[in-house]
RNA sequence: GCACGGAUAGCUCAGUGGUAGAGCGGCUGUCUUACACACAGUUGGUCGGGAGUUCGAAUCUCUCUCCGUGUACCA
């Protein structure tokens, strides 16, 4: 007998078996093998990152489709990594800097240094995310972690940046791009959220300058009238058609502006006049170029005005200034009103603020292989799931925008691009670069810097974190591995960044990997959301720390937990309980297997009896077998772990165990021994089904439950998936249905006897005696000792003569008549009423059913087998009527 | 504005034309020698509202309401 603890303890189980797959080598995976390739390349995480729940969620699947790939006998590629991230990373140390006494910042530092110092924090900081997913328990290769700024890496990027310039899909251009003021650099549109705010707007009166009246305009930013060169109305309003090719006076910093006339003014919005201020407004810009007007910047990089002709409001950040530009416009009489006004802003996603358009030389992308990667996800080469967001994707490549790829930022790809020195300066400046400079010898662009770097200036900016990671599937991977590996079979990201990454992947795999798509199928997870609904989020502080769910459940627990309410389609709402559950069911897997390290070893001899129950619950785990694989051959996980969790518990533990204890303890030996080789058969299969989503106690208890030593000792995540073609092989389909009939019939009979018992007040640990007046299922001795155990009796009488004492409880099964004999103790009233009730019950299904078979239309237009099943259900009912009837009368 | 998703038991969710389900929670029993992280029993629902199609609708169609997401414009 095993002395094992009663409780199974995830922490010490899941450090051991990590640590062992890991020096075994069980994730590398090898380019030279003949098996099958399946691979994945994770999302990377940022170097600054800490796991949480969408991470978890997101890697869980991935490593389930991996460990089952690997025991479906595939060459396993799970490429991990992490990404620098821009933004974040380089953000990150410049806290550092500003905590210290002085405080520093990155300008203080210089380029150089301040680079070198990012490096410093990555390498001593950065990917603690690594070390939470080997937590989690993720069979990544990790001899093959890749960083997206590594020297295998950053080459590739310079390189694609290179052939994209060559190409002329790369340019630069003073544009309006969106600025964000605080990190001072452009982003792209992507990186814009229009966010729904509570603003004021605010109308002005333009005065004419002939004297002759005035001109309403309404603004929601006058700290920038100051740049206003134009008012506009629209050509067709009749109101303000008289006005145009009149001046207005600018109420700020006073001068003369034209009345223009432009179809971009809505007539029906506001005053009808809108003020033309091209330098800070992206349409005002495109109204502005059209009608070749001035431009008067009046902003700072950040957010500051700049306009020493105002003094009033020169060096005040952009939104004091707006208060303080009101009070001047109201002092000279200006205010018309100031109205609340809901409108959308365009806040940062990387610093939260509004957003300023801004006109500035950046780097732009015309993306390539646009057309490719819109036909490859409409005609299912690459397969989205859920379907539906295929259309989201076809709807952003539609209107697809160039790309601005450069940052004003240190830390990243710096861009491959140098300017002859004694030119650098006239070409910073010009608004075209092309090859015909290169050709000139003035610019130089390439992965690999010039061999004179004295004659040479390189440009200062890098590139988007993007503009690196959408070469990740093969940026990644070394000529063996692209040869074996690529195109990779599946990617699992979260549909969030469906156009910052996944879109962008599509079209550089088109572009740059052979033509080849990067990916067969995408799979979107949910968005983890708190009980509200509401995204995670560290400032909500709704965001539960996946360590320390691992430290109170177990890695598997958690998995397990999660992937259980995880649906395909929404989000999911995430509640710890579930996460309890994940762990509830590794303790009764861990139980269910100790019960069975108890019983000894299966014998050779004799040869197994099989019971029905044993033919019934191995069919159940054939059954299992194949709802598994359709389960995860369509993506649905929710079902994989359900089918997976419902068959352990309630069919082998709940029903098959409780059926077969006696035959372990008084069984005779080949009965004995059928129950052991039965759980033996089930415990097998079952780990092996089990083990992609909880890895680590399915590996502890195939180890101690020796069925290592039949497979040379090869931890269960190397092992072959059983086949469940083994599973009662040879034994004829009519045997295993009748065998099942008399099994669902048994755990039916138990059922009501269980009731029985309940009815009475009688406690589940009562011994007592049933007695069965058998019907049309054969009942003999082997199904009603099982009875009587699963029903908690004393013993189960099968008597055809029995003749029940007036008022014995009784109960109709699938065996036929049951009796409870409590010898009198039953009040004969009580008993009268309690099968008045089920008579009742049954009279109104009765009538439902008559109602149904009498309507002529449902007889004529439902399909044949479901008016049989109905009628089936009639004469049921109906017999069942009788019965009940018969025993009121004998109470009587 | 447009598009997409969702609304089923107190909670989290299954259920795509044929008798409304699971787990948790609640309530009642039980330490029955694998498991109290458990066992047995039990209580919970006009399937968001309305209309339609159908013999039959949680399921298909239309419409409304509410919630969520994306996207466009906004002076």
């Amino acid at each position: 007998m095993t002395e094992l603890p009663k409780a199974y303890e995830p922490t010490v189980v899941e450090e051991k078996w990590q640590s062992r797959w890991m020096n075994e080598g069980c994730f590398h995976a090898d380019p030279h093998s003949a098996k099958p390739a399946y691979s994945i390349v994770i999302p990377p995480p940022n170097v600054t990152g800490v796991l949480h729940m969408g991470h978890v969620l997101n890697n869980t699947i991935q490593d389930i489709l991996a460990r089952r790939a690997r025991q479906e006998g595939k060459e396993v590629l799970w490429l991990p990594g992490t990404d620098h991230a821009g933004i974040a990373t380089q953000a990150r140390v410049e806290k550092e800097l500003a905590k210290e006494n002085p405080p520093r910042t990155r300008y203080d530092v210089g380029r150089e240094d301040f680079v070198k110092m990012v490096w410093e924090w990555k390498n001593k900081h950065g990917g603690i995310i690594i070390k939470q997913l080997k937590k989690l328990g993720c069979s990544c290769d990790w001899e093959r972690e890749r960083f997206t700024m590594d020297e295998v890496y950053a080459p590739e990027v310079a390189r694609v940046f290179a052939e994209l310039f060559k190409e002329g899909l790369i340019y630069r251009g003073r544009r309006m791009v969106n600025w964000d003021p605080v990190l001072c650099t452009a982003l792209s549109d992507e990186e814009v959220e229009m966010t729904p705010t509570h603003s004021k707007l605010y109308t002005i009166r333009y005065k004419l300058a002939d004297g002759s009246g005035q001109l309403l305009v309404s603004t929601t930013r006058p700290e920038t009238i100051m740049a206003d060169v134009a008012v506009a109305v629209n050509p067709k309003d009749p109101r303000f058609g008289h006005l145009v090719g009149k001046t207005v006076i600018r109420p700020l910093v006073e001068k003369e502006i034209p009345i223009i006339a432009d179809e971009h003014v809505e007539i029906d919005f506001g005053t009808g006049a809108l003020k033309i201020t091209p330098a800070h407004d992206r349409t005002d810009f495109e109204v502005g170029m059209k009608n070749g007007l001035e431009i008067i910047d009046i902003l700072t990089a950040d957010g500051h005005i700049n306009c020493p002709d105002c003094p009033e409001l020169h060096g005040l950040d952009r939104f004091v200034a707006r208060d303080k530009s009101i009070e001047l416009i109201d002092a000279k009489g200006l205010l018309e009103k100031v109205e609340a006004y809901d409108n959308n802003v365009g806040l940062s996603q990387r610093s939260g603020v509004p957003i300023e358009p801004r006109l500035s030389m950046q780097w732009f992308l015309k993306y390539p292989c646009v057309k490719e990667a819109a036909d490859a996800v409409a005609n299912g080469d690459i397969v989205f799931r859920p379907a539906r967001w295929a259309k989201t994707y076809a709807h952003w490549l539609e209107g697809i925008q160039d790309w601005c790829i450069s940052r004003q930022l240190w830390w990243g790809h710096r861009i491959p691009v140098w300017y002859r020195k004694d030119k650098a300066a006239a070409l910073q400046e010009a608004t075209k670069l092309d090859a015909a400079d290169m050709a000139a010898g003035d610019i130089y662009v390439s992965a690999t810097p010039p061999a004179d770097p004295e004659n040479w200036v390189q440009d200062e900016d890098a590139l988007d974190t993007w503009f690196s990671s959408w070469l990740w599937p093969f940026a990644t991977m070394d000529k063996e591995c692209l040869a074996k590996f690529y195109p990779t079979s599946d990617l699992v990201t979260g549909p969030d960044i469906i156009f910052f990454w996944v879109a962008r992947m599509i079209m550089a795999g088109y572009r740059f990997a052979d033509g080849k798509k990067p990916f067969g199928n995408v799979f979107f997870t949910s968005i983890v959301r708190d009980l509200l609904g509401r995204k995670m989020s560290k400032s909500l502080g709704n965001s539960p720390d996946p360590l320390d769910l691992i430290a109170r459940y177990g890695a598997d627990g958690l998995r397990f937990g999660l992937m259980r309410i995880a649906p395909t389609g929404t989000d999911v709402k995430f509640d710890e309980k579930q996460i309890e559950e994940g762990k509830n069911f590794a303790n009764k897997l861990y139980n269910a297997a100790r019960f069975r390290m108890m019983q000894g070893e299966a014998t050779t001899e004799p040869a197994p009896k099989f019971a029905p129950v044993h033919i019934d619950i191995l069919s159940k785990l054939k059954e299992l077998h194949a709802t598994v694989a359709d389960a995860l051959g369509k993506y649905e996980f929710n079902t994989y772990t359900q089918a997976l969790y419902s068959f352990f518990w309630n069919e082998y533990c709940s029903l098959f165990l409780e059926a077969v204890k006696n035959d372990l303890r008084e069984g005779e030996p080949a009965v004995k021994n059928a129950t052991l080789f039965t759980m033996d058969t089930v415990l097998r299969h079952y780990l092996a089904l089990l083990a992609p989503i909880m890895p680590h106690i399915t590996e502890e208890l195939w180890q101690s439950l020796g069925f290592a030593k039949k497979h040379n000792d090869l931890p269960l995540m190397s092992t072959p998936l059983p086949c469940p073609c083994s599973l009662l092989g040879g034994m004829d389909e009519t045997d295993i249905s009748k065998a099942r009939a008399l099994t669902t019939a048994l755990y039916e009979t138990a059922n009501r006897a269980r009731n029985l018992k309940a009815e009475y007040n009688l406690a589940t640990n009562k011994n007592v005696k049933f007695v069965v007046k058998p019907g049309a299922l054969p009942v003999d001795a082997d199904l009603a000792a099982r009875l009587a155990l699963l029903a908690g009796a004393k013993e189960t009488v099968v008597d055809a003569a029995y003749e029940a004492p007036k008022g014995t409880p009784t109960a109709l099964t699938p065996f036929g008549e049951l009796f409870l004999p409590l010898e009198g103790l039953v009040d004969v009233e009580a008993e009268r009423a309690r099968i008045g009730k089920q008579l009742e019950k049954i009279d109104k299904e009765i009538m439902k059913s008559n109602a149904k078979l009498g309507n002529s239309k449902f007889v004529d237009h439902a399909p044949a087998e479901v008016v049989a099943q109905e009628r089936e259900r009639l004469a049921d009912w109906e017999s069942k009527k009788a019965q009940l009837t018969a025993m009121l009368t004998a109470l009587a």
